[in-house]
DNA sequence: ATCAAAAATATACGAAAGTATAATTGCCGT
DNA sequence: ACGGCAATTATACTTTCGTATATTTTTGAT
């Protein structure tokens, strides 16, 4: 389950940074710990499944300013907020915005070991997510301007002699391009194809 | 935009009620206020596009109980909580059950009216999603067995001789329920087929 | 049991798809 | 200008698909 994965832990608070560090290392989780977001960006994150407890109040930027900038920064982590001064419209605010936990200090350890299971199961999951677009953007970029031609209007149903029509090419071209498409692809058939641009358009 | 739509109010206290119908009534949307989950499940719901506004602590079942025995009920009403006791984890754990916005009391109007506008274009979306999900069902259904075993097959690319020795029939068979298929389905081609029964899955 | 409707099958034909070989065109670097 | 090299095109052939017509089988109702 977390055979190689990170828990990042930004809290100004240095007791609890090592309290977290003293838990986490009993369940044999790897911890990278900060006092604040600037640390954390300057450290940089690994390539490995992880998540980050992070705390809302800190001298500098905010936990919860720091979790709106997260996006731009193309940080994906899910993100569970601990504090010891929160309110309800900001707990709820963080929870509507994606953070998976926001939890008030004293919490259970028990809790928090949940959360942060559960952050971890999620970004291995965005990460397969992620991988399988990836390999899929790779396949179709490996098809020529004039292949990706082809394989639009294929699987939008036009006849090869439509779509020699409307690219202006001789339908035996067509042919020539659809079948270099399905084996560059890796379809073996036409549904497959559709099903492999049907990902592609989501994942775009 | 809120055309025929209806606010359902659930809370004990008769001033918030009244409350609640005047501010909504001055923006021209429905009200039907309840004192009790009972009385709101005795009343039943209208077929138009709306959500809930529900109090959090009640006489009787409260609110957060309700929110979690309602998916059972197949009520699928965007909720609402008004509340004036409660806490940080509540609220969280409401947000992460679905609730759409968890406000305290005093609330402001305008972000009680933000949120109810924004839980009937949530309704409206469903509802629109569900219809077409509906009418997709509808169409597979008005196909045979026999119908509905070729179109398996042939969205999974089997050549139509395949399918019919998949099927122990002979091959014409296969073609004249093909056509029914692409008939009944009104699927002009075969991407569109495939599309349509990738929808239907994800809709199951 | 019998009749009628629906489903399945047989036959036939034209259009489309896939593939192979060969010829042609266009482009790029030397 | 020239020689490759990839893309395009032409030709030919086989398989598959879609459809129409006619026949047989099955099903269901009275």
């Amino acid at each position: 389950m977390t055979d190689d994965c990170v828990v990042y832990v930004i809290d100004d608070d240095s007791s609890v940074r090592a309290a977290l560090e003293d838990l986490l290392a009993s369940v044999g989780i790897r911890v990278l710990a900060f006092d604040t977001t600037t640390a954390f960006l300057t450290h940089g994150m690994e390539d490995v499944p992880g998540c980050l407890v992070l705390d809302v109040r800190m001298p500098g930027q905010s936990g919860i300013d720091f979790h709106r900038s997260m996006a731009g920064l193309g940080i994906n982590l899910p993100v569970i907020f601990i504090t010891g001064h929160g309110d309800i419209p900001m707990g709820v605010d963080a929870i509507k915005h994606g953070a998976i936990e926001f939890l008030t200090k004293p919490f259970n350890d028990q809790t928090l070991l949940d959360a942060i299971q559960n952050g971890i199961s999620m970004d291995q999951e965005r990460r397969r997510t992620k991988a399988e677009g990836l390999a899929l953007h790779t396949l179709w970029s490996s098809l020529s301007a004039g292949e990706q031609d082809v394989a639009r209007l294929v699987v939008r149903g036009l006849l090869n002699k439509q779509i020699a029509a409307e690219l202006n090419v001789s339908e035996i071209t067509v042919k020539i391009r659809r079948a270099q498409v399905m084996r560059k692809m890796d379809a073996q058939t036409l549904p497959d194809l559709v099903r492999l641009t049907e990902k592609l358009a989501l994942s775009s």
